[in-house]
DNA sequence: GTGAAAGCGCTAACAG
DNA sequence: CTGTTAGCGCTTTCAC
């Protein structure tokens, strides 16, 4: 199977390089026989075809990239990585894609990275992971005109295209949730100020006191950094608001600020109540289990790399921009089932 | 910047194609002032190498995979690919290589990751995770001569090359800590017993026992999955035989059984001492933080490129094996400061 | 429906 | 030290 060519499998099956071509690439002009001769060579033979060869001459590689860049730093911490890459490779292999990873950890591999991913020749695509506002690195991409979708919305989302969960619905309605409940002092662990998702969650969270006729107390909302620490801490800061429900941008933080509610010597949800963001494996066996966000990581994933196929074999205009539902699981900690 | 070839450049700076080519290859023989000259018009025009062409009149593609097989489902629970994916992800970057990811999901993705991976015209060299005992996939791999890099030791490691952390010597020194801080009923929860990691730590515990003169019970061998449900599960198993001390081999167990340990109204360590594995970010929040083995799973990573690097451009044989040592972390959730 | 022929953009002898 | 010349293995007009 080695250094077998098409040329090979032309002379075993008594045709022309074309035709053996035209076989493999499903075209429609080969008589039913003889595609039939050529697919039992290939079959016996073990034919291949190289796939440099093929990307030099169709100009088509049949790769996409998926680039993360130096500001998702939460790529070692969070499980929403592993979940995103999971849909996008199993999609990469239902459509007969190979997706190579980008992975910037530094300013230099970053110049290095987007030289090498920024050169048609390599890649058909471009998925990149939205990070901080402002990631430099996005918007050479983005002006790179190679497809490109952008996971998460985008700071300034330009004529791009990229794919996004309604974060500002999904805060909406988890804070929804406690408003009906009957608590009165709700307080959020935010995002990072810089981020979207935890922006575009403090919205809703906003949004939802606003339309039910809560007002806003500053005290209330203090900034996270989505990790388990940064929860931690963030309840001590709000402790001394006394907040009697608090909504969390992300299940690390919820279960963070769980241990600090504890330790505090109060009860969940009794004096506490607390929603996540997230719904991370092991939130379900959290004391009390925690009610939460759940969003389509794998789907998203799935749909971003379709997203970028389309983009891909039909053109990058207009750009596509596509948003996710989520789903508010409910559970103990929220204090639902207590009040029923 | 689009279809720029070497020719182009070639002509701008009054040379011919092949000083361009050498000037792009680092190869010595160019006269210092045509390098410079031709250096300049690279760098005003932005010239970028085919990546198609090079790979075709080459055959080398500078490009390995990262291949995850069926069996490593622990992939998206387990916080060990995301530190192990940076880590090959950093040494690519460093050798010039794109790494390709290739994630294994069903039957049919095995058979076509399989073909695509193994034609030596898309990758330079494969880094695969070794998974279950028997892992089909791995020994086609193997048997298809790419140059090959096995993460973990292999169930038969034939004349493979590999990469481990030395994990029989890591759980001895754990389990001797153990013994050395006098505990006398000292359990284990293993991984599960088709897989090497759990099967080497399971090693590590019996030698320990055994070479320090400890009978060995079986009741206090509980068999796990490496994860926190497992581990919980585990305990529960094991409580009827009274261990007053336990090494587990994840630290996810270790969390999982310190659950059951509160909930069964026991004290750590007073009651039950516990040493985990891994050494995960949030192990030493808990309560109380745990002991645990920490493994370098960066390293771990990038030195698996670089053997692999080394097989690509030195060939196969003979076999590369490293194994790495690891680091016992002591902290509160093993008693050693309590005893003092 | 099929074959011939011209590349795709680069590397690597081989001359000189 | 530099240029000429063949390819690398495939796709894709263009004739037939």
């Amino acid at each position: 199977m080695p250094g077998l060519t098409l040329e090979d499998v032309a002379r075993q099956a008594g045709v022309s390089r074309s035709t053996v071509s035209r076989v493999i690439n499903d075209h429609p002009n080969v008589r039913e026989d003889v595609r039939k001769r050529v697919q039992d060579v290939i079959q016996t033979t073990g034919y291949h075809p190289n796939a440099a060869a093929r990307t030099l001459a169709s100009q088509r590689s049949w790769m996409i990239g998926l680039v993360l860049p130096r500001s998702v730093s939460s790529f070692f911490t969070d499980p929403y990585f592993p979940r995103l890459t999971q849909g996008i490779a199993q999609a990469c292999n239902q459509y007969n894609y190979t997706l190579g990873l980008f992975l910037v950890s530094t300013k230099e591999d970053e110049e290095e990275i987007f030289l090498r991913v920024s050169r048609k020749s390599l890649l058909d695509g471009i998925l990149v992971q939205s990070g901080h506002t402002g990631d430099e690195l996005i918007d050479r991409l983005v002006n790179s005109n190679i497809p490109l979708v952008i996971a998460g919305r985008p700071s300034q989302p330009k004529n791009t295209s990229y794919i996004d969960v309604d974060n500002v619905n999904a805060a909406f309605s988890a804070v929804s949730h406690l408003v009906r409940l009957g608590y009165r002092r709700i307080g959020t662990i935010t995002g990072p100020a810089n981020n979207t998702a935890g922006i575009d969650r403090k919205e809703g969270y906003l949004r939802a006191l606003t339309e039910r006729g809560r007002s806003v107390d500053p005290s209330l909302i203090v900034e996270g950094d989505f990790t388990e620490e940064g929860g931690y801490y963030a309840f001590q800061t709000m402790k001394a608001a006394c907040p009697d429900a608090i909504f969390a941008a992300s299940d690390a933080m919820a279960i963070g600020a769980m241990r600090a509610i504890h330790e505090a010597g109060l009860r969940i949800p009794d004096d506490v109540a607390i929603v996540g963001f997230d719904d991370l494996p092991t939130v379900k066996l959290a004391e009390p289990p925690l009610t939460t966000v759940r969003q389509p990581v794998y789907q998203f994933g799935f749909q971003a790399v379709e997203i970028l196929i389309d983009l891909i074999e039909n053109g990058i205009e207009p750009p596509r921009r596509v948003m996710m539902a989520t789903e508010l699981v409910i559970r103990d900690s929220c204090g639902a089932s207590r009040r029923k």
